[in-house]
DNA sequence: CAGAATCCACGAGGATACTG
DNA sequence: CAGTATCCTCGTGGATTCTG
């Protein structure tokens, strides 16, 4: 997680399909999908799509996700075009969270690589046993 | 990328499939394969499977990446059970690696992320030009 | 050739406090 | 309620140097 997202004009380099630059596509997805609570706040977007989440309610669903990294992470998928912002201007404002058709679409490979964690990330931790991971501490 | 490899015990727990716990098979996976240079090595070897690769050819294939990350990134996934690890004792030595099974497993999954990307990242791409990420440096 | 070791910069992300 | 602002820690990863 190097490259940072605010990072200037270098970006529009991996739009070609070279998957070996460093800037390909796959690691600039990787950068956004991979900080550590983007995946998960999709995951939950997604189990309650088409409906919409309010920030509480997305808080309550990402156990232990602090509301600066909601925050943050909303903001990050929204400028992406991968959630929605809905704001009822009440007082005290409602938001509302909802994922794109975008959004949606990342679903399905996400899903995929879920589905590939769940089977074989237990036998990854058994390998793990095996080499020495004991106690460096 | 918070979560340590060397961190310890916790990861135990992960092994139940409750998706919701911030140490989730699938934020497991991603702290792996979300990690800078993993997605590529895997990629390039997937590419040469089921052949081996040699390190310098690796990091010939892997422009950019630098000795120590190409190192270390293998180690761990040798560690994970993903790469396997063939020396020949030759002076000087040469090492080869390849996928295995598990991990040509996971090219699927990684495979249709990289279908996603290729084709949505430059949308991803205007959608961030239509937000404001104009010039802050 | 294939690394191990060391040093260091930077950015992700947690805790806390404040606001419209 | 739904954020924003600030401070601070620590892990990732780059550069460099040394070795079997």
């Amino acid at each position: 997680m190097t490259t940072s997202r605010s990072g200037g004009p270098d970006q529009r380099r991996g739009e070609r399909g070279d998957l070996l630059d460093p800037l390909c596509p796959t690691r600039r997805l990787l950068d956004r999908i991979g900080t550590k609570w983007t995946s998960m706040v999709v995951k939950v977007l997604a189990e309650h799509a088409p409906g919409e989440l309010r920030f509480a309610e997305l808080r309550r669903l990402a156990p232990g996700i602090s509301q600066k990294m909601l925050s943050v992470t909303l903001q990050s998928l929204a400028r992406d075009g991968l959630v929605a912002r809905r704001v009822e201007p009440t007082v005290p404002p409602a938001v509302h969270y909802r994922l794109t058709a975008l959004g949606l679409s990342l679903e399905e490979p996400l899903a995929a690589l879920r589905g590939w964690a769940e089977t074989h990330m237990p036998e990854i931790d058994r390998n793990n046993q095996l080499a020495g991971e004991s106690s460096p501490a």
